[in-house]
DNA sequence: TTAACTTCTCTG
DNA sequence: AGAGAAGTTAAT
């Protein structure tokens, strides 16, 4: 008999194992690893997906269920995809089926549904007897028009039943139990393939002119389609909406041409393509500079050679690293190879949608948040089906189903967004370099400001995660300068009388570029109005009542808002706690800068670009080409304007203060802020007029700073590394956040001192707990438990240990154990443990 | 006594 | 997760 390992999708510890199936004769040929197939599952039906397969003549286990039908055509994940998730799910401590299900749009995540048919006639027969059942004398009529539908129907979902006869339940229910009517399951899409109905000719063409030479003169107008579609030959089949608009017909003239056998209507899949109507503009390869010229060789040698190898590609903006990833792709395609490219979410902008789809046309899919869920699906299918060899996308990209994938790209490489925030939350670098590594494929690492991580493994090769090549293009491609960047302290303006948000030497930067018709980029790195408000004479400060955290204001909604749960509340006029009126809004945010400029420089032309302003589809693009047609001189906005952006007529960049990330409790806010500084600083003077950058800092003197403005990476990476080191910090020893929450504080308490205690005792027996100074040793070290940086978070309470290890011992999985005996042995009671491996935000 | 409600168990 | 079974409680 031969057996499938199916997971299935159900998200609980107990079910997370493969369950065998048998699989029937007659899917044989349709079952593969990586099927999605739905299985009876206990009392019910649900999806899951085959892991392997055993044929095993030996094996004979009668009592196995069946498979019950496999779902799609092509088996949605590849083998290779399969054994990836195995990967994430050691590695991030989730379920098998999380993984499994991160790689898929969501349109398949099917869901069961019940479908009710008619049952054996002859049992209703024996049971249809009143008297054996006088309570449901009455119902007989119900029951009949409940037959007649369903009879008229063939198989009715549940759904359509219950709007056909609302009233019914209870007499379905009792026809079920009789088996007058009975009840199938089957798992149901998210959503569909997008059908078209589509006109063509049924008869070849030049039957079709003779037809229409000696057609009735009575039917003028189904002559008129007809040689309407004998013109358009070519591009037939043709969508039937198009020739109703085109000819004003009605459908019904189009319907009689096909019952005189002359067309043929049909329904044909389509792409539902975000980027419809759009042309892109083709590009050629660019020349490449000397020092391109000796990336590219490097990289293309590893390509020819179909090898598995990570390069770490660290330019400096402007160095032309997009014309290297362009030319690279070129060569992969060129082996018949594909190839995906992560950006972060916030720069995957339609320009750079636009590099790509200009060079490789149509085969490259584009996938990302804003698309529907439909346009995702079906970008995902141009892929899979072989319809697009280029994949460019956040994050999940890295799962696009190629089946000879080459090379992987990740662009900006050092930023946090790769790190997925929910379950599975594995990082999209490591999957990546884990998935080139399974198929021979390269992986290029492209920043200006790579992660310590990454930079610090490519020096020293020290193999904690990885060992990339290290490729450096220190000088910008067009020859022009790094732009100068000057540091403004901000101390010295207060003290010197200028109690404004804008430094005297940004004002007048300002002024210039105003009078000179040029742009400006200012940087913000809040959203909303201002931070908090507080009142001056209690010291009241308005906190959200689930969260523990201080709330914001919006001015343009006037009301207070928390920006980790949506939490929000009218802005009160009034102190609540003393009902003092010096009740006030401290700090900066993009709102209040907006209003300021407003003032400063009247009739000034302002673009905000923050989460408020660009909720909306396609706002994003909206802004900026707003920006790029000279539409406004500014454009303000958070950390979405530092990246990727490229304007030649922008020469002034300013940031509003520089130190806001820096005081914030994460070991990364140096490392943070150097990578935004630069990044930002990085969109001026990118063409042929020269850029200036005004940095505006409370702590101008530290190294962050100084060294952004100076250009120089390896100073700043030389002097971060001796902290990190002293600090016992990654890249020196891995991270694991494990975040207790429950809505009772003194039980969490308890729970969360039992967590460590017993993670604690299980290293202490394994007797390898050594000293982080040791670099040599296997080491954990825990810390906590202690309160989360937000306390408290929708209504539960949190506590978090931190754990800090290295060496080869399976400390993941030591952590991941400890959780399960801790929830097993505290039953329900509404403990939630979190485990977030390598975290990247601190909370 | 019985229906309503809660908790436990199990899924191939 | 979600369905059914078993156990518990409250109301008739």
């Amino acid at each position: 008999m031969d057996i499938a390992k199916v997971i299935v999708d159900v998200p609980v510890r107990s079910t997370d194992r493969p369950f065998d199936y048998s699989i029937p004769e007659s899917l044989k040929l349709w079952i593969e690893v990586g099927s999605r197939v739905a299985v009876p599952f206990g009392h019910r039906t649900v999806q899951g997906f085959v892991v392997s397969l055993e044929s095993g003549e030996t094996v004979v286990n009668p009592g196995l269920k069946a498979i019950q039908e496999v779902l799609d055509l092509l088996p949605p994940l590849s083998p290779e995809l399969v054994e990836l998730a195995d990967w994430m799910s050691k590695r991030y401590a989730c379920r098998r089926i999380s993984a499994l299900q991160a790689m898929l749009p969501t349109a398949l995540k099917g869901k069961a549904e019940r479908l009710i048919s008619l049952g054996d006639v002859e049992e209703e027969a024996a049971f249809s007897d009143d008297e054996l059942f006088p309570m449901f004398a009455d119902t007989g009529n119900e029951e009949r028009l409940i037959t007649e539908f369903i009879g008229r129907n063939g198989e009715v979902s549940m759904k359509q039943l219950t709007r056909a006869f609302p009233e019914a339940a209870e007499t379905v229910k009792f026809m079920l139990r009789r088996g007058v009517l009975v009840e199938s399951q089957s798992i149901k899409d998210k959503m569909g393939k997008k059908k078209l109905k589509a006109v063509d000719l049924a008869i070849g063409i030049t039957a079709a002119r003779e037809a229409l030479n000696k057609f009735p003169k009575k039917s003028a107008r189904q002559k008129e389609v007809l040689s309407f579609l004998i013109e358009r030959e070519a591009t037939l089949p043709m969508a039937l909406k198009e020739v109703l608009s085109a000819l004003q017909v009605t459908a019904s003239t189009v319907k009689g041409l096909e019952e005189k056998g002359f067309i043929e209507i049909s329904e044909i899949e389509v792409y539902r393509d975000p980027y419809q109507g759009r042309d892109f503009k083709p590009t050629t390869p660019l020349p490449l500079t000397a020092e391109q010229e000796i990336v590219y060789t490097r990289i293309s040698r590893t390509l020819e050679e179909q090898l598995h190898e990570v390069f770490l590609l660290h330019g400096v903006t402007g160095s032309g690293k997009t014309e290297i990833y362009l030319q690279c792709i070129k060569r992969c395609l060129d082996q018949g190879r594909q190839a995906v490219v992560l950006v972060p979410e916030i720069a995957l902008t339609p320009q750079m949608v636009e590099r790509f789809k200009g060079r490789f046309g149509s085969g490259v899919a584009v996938m990302h948040s804003r698309l529907s869920v439909g346009e995702r699906y079906d970008e995902w299918r141009k892929i899979r089906e072989g319809k697009a060899t280029v994949a460019v996308g956040a994050r999940s990209a890295v799962f696009a189903p190629f089946s000879n994938l080459g090379l992987i790209i990740m662009d900006e490489e050092h930023e946090t967004s790769y790190k997925q925030e929910e379950n599975p939350k594995y990082h999209a670098r490591d999957a990546a370099i884990r998935r080139a590594e399974q198929c021979g494929a390269a992986v290029i690492l492209g920043s200006a400001t790579p992660s310590l991580e990454s930079y610090h493994a490519a020096r020293a090769q020290s193999d904690i995660h990885f060992s990339p090549v290290l490729l450096e293009m220190p000088t910008r491609a067009l020859g022009n300068e790094l732009p100068k960047v000057n540091v403004v302290d901000m101390r010295e303006e207060l003290k010197e009388g200028n109690r404004s948000m804008f430094s005297r030497k940004l004002h007048a930067a300002l002024a210039e570029r105003l009078e000179r018709g040029e742009q400006t980029v200012l940087l913000l790195n809040r959203r909303g109005f201002s931070t908090f408000v507080m009142c001056r004479s209690c010291g009241y400060v308005a906190g959200c009542p689930e969260c523990d955290i201080s709330l914001t204001y919006h001015s343009r909604s006037d009301n207070l808002r928390c920006h980790y749960c949506g939490h929000a509340e009218p802005a009160p006029k009034l102190c609540p706690e003393c009902g003092s009126e010096h009740i006030r809004f401290f700090g900066t945010g993009t709102q209040r800068v907006e209003e300021e400029l407003g003032k400063l420089f009247p009739g000034i032309r302002v673009i905000r670009m923050d989460v408020d302003t660009t909720t909306e589809k396609g706002s994003h693009e909206k802004l900026l080409n707003q920006f790029r047609d000279k539409k406004a001189d500014v454009l303000l906005g958070t950390q979405m304007v530092a990246k990727g952006l490229d304007f030649p007529d922008v020469t002034l960049v300013g940031v509003i203060t520089a130190d806001s990330a820096l005081n914030l409790p994460d070991f990364r806010a140096a490392e943070k802020t150097f990578q935004l500084l630069t990044q930002v600083a990085g969109r001026a003077g990118r063409h042929q007029l020269p850029g200036e950058v005004v940095v505006q800092s409370y702590t101008p003197e530290h190294y962050s700073i100084i060294h952004a403005s100076g250009h120089d990476y390896l100073s700043f990476v030389r002097e971060e590394l001796k902290h990190r080191r002293g600090l016992h910090y990654p890249p020196y020893c891995r991270l694991i956040l494990v975040t207790l929450s429950h809505e009772q504080l003194p039980l969490l308490l308890r729970m969360a001192e039992n967590y460590a205690m017993n993670l604690q005792g299980k290293a202490r027996n394994l007797r390898w707990y050594g000293s982080l100074d040791k670099l040599t040793t296997d080491v954990l070290d825990l810390l906590g438990p202690v309160a989360s940086p937000i306390p408290r978070l929708k209504g539960r309470y949190r506590f978090q240990c931190m754990i800090k290890w290295r060496g080869a011992i399976d400390v993941i999985g030591l952590v991941r154990q400890v959780a399960e005996e801790l929830e097993d042995s505290v039953r329900d009671t509404g403990l939630q443990i979190s485990i977030d491996v390598d975290p990247q935000m601190l909370m």
